[in-house]
DNA sequence: GTATCTGCAAACCCTTTGCAATAAG
DNA sequence: CTTATTGCAAAGGGTTTGCAGATAC
């Protein structure tokens, strides 16, 4: 059994709220997924296995976000994208402006600037996200003057 | 004359585009604006004085962003938010999850880091945005299990 | 058995766009 | 005069929601 099914079941009977095969087959969807995704392509994913409304799709992705499993992730393409992240190390997005490939960097000195920045102005601290935007060294090459 | 109007004009000109009393009466009211706002209360700020379309505005506000005049700014509200950028410090923002207040911070490691993860990427970097996310004072004040 | 969850379709909301009239250069 | 810009209203696209039937507990 994977952690993250059993953190979703830990999640869902804490809450009082029933475990669905719906909701099941949205977390194994989403175990499989390394990198970003939106809700139609999740659906279609889903659509060839287990038939998922998009409906019930909205609806469990706030559940997701409380469980610690997904983060939203704001890609500039005018909806909501998400990342899976259970598990895996604090990442920032390194973003190319022109073919919008997404390289993903870790930097041990955010956090700490984060916990540094939140307890100077008396926050509790609860997480960060960077954005770097630039030009990939591909699309330097093919806009030289981009 | 504000610099920001100069700015716009200079930009408008260089592109070839027409000065219109719309797109003056947004750069205005735009100057008048300290801290983060939409395209809704844009209009309504406008209905009082110049009585623009909302069309209009979401036609000049890709102008603007390419004028540095302002950036986008997500903040989950399901819609787009701008921020008054042109002339001031890089900053990043720190907000409270709960009551959504947002303070802004300026670190200038943040900068450093930025190049730095973009050039080890061979990226080319076009700048950076910092969110952190947490619960301000007075939310823990208000709230003292969350 | 009862309350929650699902799927569907309609509603919603923000944003974009086609078009005829207007205005800038 | 020519072409860009405006305002309006309609269309678009992602997301949310009301409701009746299905399902978890």
């Amino acid at each position: 059994m994977e952690p993250e099914i059993q953190v979703f079941r830990d999640f869902i009977r804490k809450r009082g709220l029933r475990g669905t095969k719906e909701r099941e087959a949205i977390v194994r969807e989403i175990l499989t997924t390394q990198d970003h995704f939106d809700v139609d392509e999740l659906y279609f994913r889903l659509k060839k296995t287990a038939g998922v409304s998009k409906a019930s799709i909205y609806r469990t992705i706030p559940l997701l976000i409380e469980a610690g499993l997904i983060n939203e992730v704001y890609l500039e393409n005018g909806h909501m994208h998400y990342e899976h992240v259970y598990g895996r190390d604090h990442h920032c997005h390194l973003r190319c402006r022109i073919c919008r490939v997404i390289v993903e960097v870790t930097d041990p000195r955010l956090t700490q600037i984060e916990r540094e920045i939140a307890s100077r102005n008396n926050f509790v601290s609860e997480g960060h996200k960077l954005e770097i935007v630039g030009v990939c060294p591909s699309c330097q090459n093919q806009h030289p003057m981009a």
